[in-house]
DNA sequence: GTAGCAGCGCGACTTTAGTCACTGCGTGGT
DNA sequence: ACCACGCAGTGACTAAAGTCGCGCTGCTAC
């Protein structure tokens, strides 16, 4: 939590958000803000706490969540270096709408709401930016409700294995191959469900031949088939 | 589809986007706004259309939604005069996310991308009051991402019977009675569901006494209980 | 009038989601 | 070696959501 060091305006240049600055002004903002450390597990904040600034992930990763009165949660985004959290609230004051955690050990840089406001200000096109940052979370969020009201478990899983497929996936003589990144409950958590759901589908996908489960890896046998089960409603 | 009209610049200021601009910077503003008249049930624009400009409510109620394949529709928001819709894309470039309908028949200034692009950079601060805007319709379509993972139909139900009560009940001795705004099918959209869940989940709150229904005249006969539904899960 | 039509009620049913309780497996710690 | 613990599979069940089909009403247009 050092309030400077040699590479934060570096750092800060590959966000997007000030990617056209020039050093000097990359320098000014760098001064005002501050470098956080979280380890893995540990909250940024939580919803519903008032909202003191803005927060760029420089290092690690976070997820941004919700959580029900029952323990459930629902996940709205898994952000990486160079994103901004919670750059919302900064401009309209009102409490967070959910919280944050340290997916691994992160590095944040904040801004306080003050300074920021200040620097959009003197810099419109930064204000731009961040508008444009801000458009790409609202149609992330947009996608989320679409799948949470037009479509089943079973199809969101299906959507998220031929994704995982399409970026990571291994191809073999029986077919395309990949590890799941996360534990059944992440992945139900990012579906807004429940565990055994996903060990449920994924067990019903294998009984119907499409794929072929062994604890985390996951075989796909037939994409084709696969992928036609994401066409069929929606 | 006039492009120039008298009011134009006092309708502008009050949709709070341009609270604080001088007379002159209105005229300025309005000098490069359409007027686009909008028959009850035309289309605004659909889903995945390129994004061409913003889009502010100065006269009657749109509705914002999402189709899915089978014809099942979720409402994101309605907006009445001051409200701008479609902030959104005119920062990222991107389609619009989804469609708008005029719910009445309406008034829309139109101010191209372009234009309201190179006003932000003369004027920081507009770009900040959008970002403010923004901001509060993000915080509802999170609402929307909680209300659809977290709760159950029945409950969405009672909370907007109960929200409608507190906006325009009126007491009676046996209650506070309303009318429903919308259709079934129309609440059904809100909610992200089907006419007849909010038929029979109506019905089925009557048969427990909470309240009475005829027609479209809702009678709530136990405040306490309805309310009291809503505490439960979440 | 009456024909057409949107809106609503409702029964009967299927499918999907969620809950609970329990078993089993591997890994890391002591 | 053994225990604890996180993770995964599973059966049995309940409840919620959605589908289909039909019948009823009330309104409006001709």
């Amino acid at each position: 939590m050092r309030p400077e060091h040699p590479n934060l305006a570096a750092s800060l240049q590959k966000t997007g958000l000030f990617s056209n600055l020039t050093p000097s002004e990359l320098q000014l903002l760098a001064a005002r803000t501050v470098r956080k450390l979280f380890s893995a597990g540990e909250l940024l904040f939580s919803e519903g706490e008032p909202c003191t600034g803005l927060h760029i992930v420089s290092r690690g990763k976070v997820r941004i969540f919700k959580t029900s009165i029952s323990g459930r949660e629902q996940v709205l985004a898994v952000e990486g270096p160079g994103s901004s959290v919670a750059e919302l609230p900064v401009f309209d004051g009102g409490p967070y709408p959910a919280s944050v955690v340290a997916v691994e050990d992160s590095e944040i840089a904040f801004i306080s709401r003050r300074d920021f406001h200040a620097y959009c200000m003197e810099h419109p096109d930064v204000a731009l930016k961040v508008l444009a940052v801000v458009g790409a979370r609202l149609r992330r969020l947009v996608g989320i409700i679409e799948e949470l009201s037009f479509t089943t478990i079973r199809q969101r899983l299906v959507a998220t294995l031929v994704k995982i497929a399409q970026a990571q996936g291994q191809q073999t003589p029986q077919g395309i191959e990949f590890r799941l990144p996360d534990s059944h409950q992440e992945i139900a958590n990012q579906l807004g469900t429940v565990r055994e759901l996903i060990s449920r589908n994924l067990m019903r996908l294998q009984a119907e031949g499409l794929i072929e489960v062994d604890a985390r890896r996951i075989l796909v046998k037939d994409m084709t088939g696969l992928s036609a089960l994401l066409e069929a409603s929606s």
